[in-house]
DNA sequence: GGCAGATTTAGAACTTTATCAAAAAAAACA
DNA sequence: TGTTTTTTTTGATAAAGTTCTAAATCTGCC
């Protein structure tokens, strides 16, 4: 199994998932300049975190059923963030406030390390995503995201899969064609 | 003072730093395919971190004095990296070992606590570093990465941020200019 | 099931950046 | 310091992807 699932059994037998309200399609979990330190744990949908850059989108990751999904640099630095979050359907949510995590994770070292064990798969993730980036050729963007996560390619919308691809739906559509 | 030099420091403290021979110029700490799950402390000089992916060579960070450095993927995974680390110029190292590391952060809740503020900040940074990559406007790359870090264009060669900023040298020769 | 709105595909023109070649400038090192 | 090597700059050309527009297809939802 795996850590994210894990944890959430965990907090659940703890009790400590709190209900948050259904959101429905393209609604907002969050939108900019908000602070938001609560994780939310995706029960049925799927969302997308993004930044606008001058007017630009850009897609920074997806949550499906069995995400954990955050405003993470919130989080993390208990700021306003600068991430949108939203659902592309209609989505089931849980919820926990940072504050209520922390405790459990404190709590005895077993939570502990496997919050440590998270944050090291959450940088390893970030390593991958990053040389996803650098890959110059359209082509092989889409490739290494395809390879990697191929459910993406069908439960969302390309025209999000093309922003978190850095190219224009176009140039997806033609890369698909071939 | 920051987490990096801290934490370097009670390593220091507690001993655990073992001596490392001197790089020269343009010679590889680590070629992609080894295992090396050490840290390294630069004391002085600068490297850098890249992949190659067909024939590309993509940077993925510096190095600097008072940083630290690793094959983070294999620090991480315990498998082959698939990453290079060159000196840029005549550098010195220090190094412990993960095992030592790994001891060092469990004996105390102190240390514990470090290391998990620094996984943090590493995911912090890696969603930063996401953005600039993200970034379409080659200008654009160049002045967020210039306004965070502007020694960066002091230490290492314009080629190498060129590798970073995903443009060539001739594209950041020509927005230096402008 | 059918309509309306959203998404994807398609083609043409345009922009931008990469590539290539070579000169100029800077840095390494003997 | 002088010489060699590396790096940076410059200009010309070409390639790649974007932009714009419109048509075709799909999907959500009544």
């Amino acid at each position: 199994m795996n850590l994210i699932s894990h944890l959430h059994d965990k907090i659940d037998t703890a009790g400590l998932w709190e209900d948050y309200p259904e959101l429905s399609r393209n609604e907002h979990l969050k939108v900019r300049g908000s602070t938001d330190t609560r994780l939310y744990y995706v029960v049925s949908g799927t969302l997308r975190v993004y930044v606008i850059d001058e007017f630009e989108e850009h897609t920074i990751r997806f949550g499906y059923q069995g995400s954990i999904i955050a405003a993470l640099d919130s989080f993390i630095t208990g700021k306003p963030s600068d991430f949108y979050i939203q659902a592309l359907k209609k989505t089931e949510l849980k919820m926990i406030p940072k504050t209520t995590y922390m405790e459990f994770v404190q709590s005895n070292a077993e939570n502990l390390q496997l919050w440590h064990d998270i944050l090291e798969q959450m940088v390893y993730q970030q390593m991958e995503r990053e040389r996803d980036l650098l890959t110059s050729s359209p082509l092989e963007r889409y490739e290494r995201v395809l390879k990697r996560s191929p459910q993406l390619f069908q439960e969302v919308p390309h025209k999000y899969i093309a922003s978190y691809l850095r190219m224009t739906p176009e140039t997806l559509s033609r890369i698909k064609k071939s």
